[in-house]
DNA sequence: TCAAATACGCCTTTTTCAGGCGTATATGGT
DNA sequence: ACCATATACGCCTGAAAAAGGCGTATTTGA
């Protein structure tokens, strides 16, 4: 249903990137965006966002760079949507200082806000330990094709 | 995570009221458009196209309108969706003629396949009936909570 | 002192979303 | 026959969100 925002995308990247060195060795930004493409600025923003977020940890200065300090199974889709993107919720009514002009007369809260429920359960059951980490994926998706 | 395209909302609103109906009865977009405050334009797009796949039944002039002639309990968000808004996938790289121009060097291929393949599971397990005919959802949720 | 790296705010461009307009067509009432 | 009221549909514009570039400050090792 929903395109995935292009930011958590770079984010994946880079985690997918970082968890694949050796514990602790660090990461520059430039490298990320040069192996995977991305935009340079883009990248450094969700770079500090997971930085600010305890997700990595950020060594300034020259041989500075990021390194992964927290277990990728621990943490889910929905918390890294969420500190990249802010609260995402289902519909206007339900963001923060959402104004929906229907609100009044709007005859689908209840299922939207079930809805919004769901979604969020959804993600959170996602970690990028099970999603970055495939192992034997490849045969699995055979067996279950 | 992801906010509900405004037009899938339109045709919740106006299958919620459809459904509220005596079988059989007829519904004009615009008595969808008034009771609901959505704009009727918005509104009667979607109430064709749910036309032409079959979920209502139009009739055509005057005293003419929209009758629902599916079950919506066989009715997935995934199909509603997909019928307003046409296929949507989790990254360009699965859309229908999407070009994305990461796709040669990007990491997360299979991650994003993974995610996408759980993300449709997910909205074709919720069906409009639930999610619309929420009986004694007030109370499930209590003992849930 | 310099080079390389993170940190961060602002701004423009691009893309997507939302919705209005015009017009054709169908149908029942008068 | 004519009109009022509905659906059907394509096109176009304006608003909103996403994407990403620019400038600059700060940190730190060589
Ligand atoms: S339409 Fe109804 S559900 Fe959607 S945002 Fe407005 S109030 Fe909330
Ligand atoms: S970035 Fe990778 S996953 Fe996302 S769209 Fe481009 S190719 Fe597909």
């Amino acid at each position: 249903m929903n395109r995935l925002n292009r930011k958590v995308e770079y984010a994946l990247m880079a985690l997918k990137l970082m968890a694949q060195k050796r514990p602790g060795e660090l990461t520059t930004a430039k490298e990320i965006a040069e192996t995977t493409g991305s935009p340079f600025d883009a990248t450094a923003r969700v770079l500090q966002k997971m930085a600010q977020h305890k997700i990595l940890r950020s060594e300034h200065g020259a041989h500075g760079g990021y390194v992964l300090v927290r277990d990728l199974s621990g943490v889910s889709l929905l918390e890294l949507s969420q500190l990249i993107l802010g609260a995402v919720k289902a519909a206007k009514c339900l963001q923060n200082m959402g104004d929906c002009e229907l609100k009044d007369r709007c005859n689908i809260h209840s299922p939207i806000s079930i809805l919004n429920r769901k979604q969020e359960d959804f993600y959170k059951n996602i970690t990028l330990g099970e999603l970055l980490m495939e192992r034997d994926r490849a045969r699995t998706r055979e067996v279950q094709a």
